[in-house]
DNA sequence: AATGAATGAGGTTTCATTCAT
DNA sequence: CATGAATGAAACCTCATTCAT
């Protein structure tokens, strides 16, 4: 009934954009196991169910946006970190999983969801476009790593990250919440460690050894000679 | 065993069951993109859709049973192997999770629905039960790891075993049909091997050096002396 | 006071909900013996299914609220008459309980159906809310026969609607349309007056009598003094 | 699976129908709230589905049995105590009714759903057949009244049970369950008395008062001369 | 007579999306 | 641009009753 201030600028508009986003967000990390819907994201953004249909054309490209942001810190951070100057250590990749995937309670059940989405919901359009954009960055992320690594020919690094990607979703539903929980009671030993982050760390540090070919010291990689 | 119009045996009512089953496959098989409903299962069963709720308590179990067959039936073939005299060679063990998992075209979508549905819709205790019965899967094939390779600890082969799972998973998740269809026209080399199995083949390949902590030979387990 | 096509203001949606109980007294005029579901509600209404759920959060809240608004129409004319400052005789009181219960159609099965609601569908809350209002009107119109008559303690006029209520209720249960029919063959001397209206008629009058202690003259109260 | 003793004799039958009526009175009464559904019934019967079925052409036939049987303990009383010689005190007819009526869990709930059944769903035929026979015990408990209460003209006593018979009915749904605990916490003096128990007697009392046309001293009729 | 497997009609509710205002 | 009322498809599950065994 309130008629808001109206987005005119290009700017209020990618203001509001990201206020959507941040709507829900929010409610994600409030409830984790559960998808909003469109009127409480509305809701929680203090807009109208209609508004949030100015800004996305469904509720899928949405949480699709949502889970790119999510993607684009990630990579944002470890393009970072491969860019600077200092050596790269196994412990920071894994910290910088830790910190932007792992910790981050809204990464993964939004992945989870959006992989759902994209193989059965969403036109060939929209899926071709985010993955084009997800290459992008990976695309960028993995050459970064070839130069790190002597042996890695083109192609190596960005596969690496995908298979590390691969493990850190794959491995999270596997062990999501529920279960986690449902496994407290059984027997650490025989199971294996089933915690997710310590399960995880050693995962990646398998696959990562087995890509380079060796055991990974706690540098993964030589200093870059220039920085960009 | 011919099943009369009433499964009155207890034969009859497992033939019964699965022929349920059969028909939710079917179906999955005819469109890997959507689940049917319960209506369609028992069209396509021959039953009514009454009939179909004397077997699954509900849609979801019907579901989590079916996936639970598939999985089963890989570890059946991957146990087997394990038990058998021969050397296992790892190129044996991929034909397997090729011939069990990827090449079943309805394993990798139903898998991707029974992680959505395990977080949020399914009770605690369905939850629990099927994990229960997938770590007895999984603890019996890993302590078959374990005798296998010298330097494994207990539960080195579970963790395996659940990393390449994860693995397995992840990158279908990641280059599901849709996608993979989009990246077709892309520059294959630079966004790396992006065909589902060469790729899976590859990282599965990765994971299992960094884990055995050495170069795979074609031969990845020295043969045992006992069958057990 | 049109309503547009879409109820904006206020009033237009106390309007619209009105409407949707209209519907639903029609259908239940049309066929008393059974309540129509949500979609042949919506249906005479002109509106769609979804829409009669933005008015009421569920069908048994909706029968509810239709059961409230005869139970108001006939509280509003019992205290209408009573406030009045004209005698109020015995005749006047039946002649409203005929009006507005046993000669509407739909007042007593509906109230049938809502007993049977009450006690088990409907949360808590809900029967609370319904019973602290009905409660309400009561204490109004049983304050008002408190004041007429003299020998009267505080209570005892709510007592005497209830009972009456209850009366009507549990009669009306007991000869309800087939049943009546039934009797029509019945030697009407043996089985005692079996008309609903007659019968009903008398029960009340022996009741307040009995309550009053003294046969009902046919003014039954004195004037009031003072009109409120 | 286990065949049980066939019923062939028709003693046999006729234990085996109460069977199944205390089966379902057991369940009633372990929850006044809701009506078993037939499996239920049966498994605590120890019988099949399929057997009530033989026993009852339907479900509502069943429930009305039940009532029936309820009806017939309450009117077995009433008339003892009428034909016996003693003076019939009106603590004694209230004694009767909260004993068979008020204090058995079971009657005043599964009145409510037969009232509710004998409208909507059953067949004119069983509709008939149920008051027939409940006429008919009206019929003689009211010739009792009759000759007990010297002013009474015949029917009087039919019409004052029937009157009375309602009052209890239509007070319970006005106060089941749920809704006496709401009220628990409201001023019961503003309210009137609300305790289905105390506010049943005081009706009653008003309502037999007033029929007799005097108050009622605690003995409501004279001795009969002779006992039948 | 007894069983219990099979039936399938029947009804409620949610929510992404549209579009009149 | 913004609103939020209206839409209506979609899907689940229960349970009285039937009937093959």
């Amino acid at each position: 009934m309130v008629i808001r201030q109206r987005a005119i600028q290009a700017e209020d508009k990618q203001e509001r954009y990201h206020a959507i986003l941040d709507a829900a967000e929010r409610l994600l990390a409030r409830a984790p196991d559960r998808i909003a819907n469109v009127g409480e994201v509305a809701d929680e953004a203090g807009l109208a169910k209609g508004t949030v249909y100015l800004y996305f054309p469904s509720k899928d490209e949405l949480l699709l946006a949502l889970h790119e942001r999510h993607v684009d810190d990630f990579f944002n951070a470890l393009i970072a970190t491969l860019r600077a100057p200092q050596p790269v250590t196994i412990e920071r990749l894994i910290e910088i999983t830790q910190h932007w995937i792992v910790e981050r309670a809204t990464f993964l059940p939004l992945a989870t969801r959006c992989f759902g989405i994209m193989s059965t919901q969403v036109s060939r359009d929209v899926a071709e476009g985010f993955h084009a954009r997800m290459a992008e960055r990976l695309g960028t992320a993995g050459a970064l790593l070839d130069q790190r690594f002597a042996r890695f020919k083109p192609g190596d690094g960005v596969a690496l990250l995908r298979h590390s990607y691969a493990l850190i979703v794959g491995l999270w539903q596997m062990s999501s919440a529920k279960v986690a929980d449902a496994q407290a009671g059984l027997d650490a030993h025989a199971m294996g460690a089933w915690d997710y982050g310590t399960d995880l760390t050693r995962a990646l540090r398998h696959l990562w050894e087995g890509t380079i070919g060796a055991p990974l010291p706690s540098s993964v990689a030589t200093p870059l000679a220039t920085v960009p």
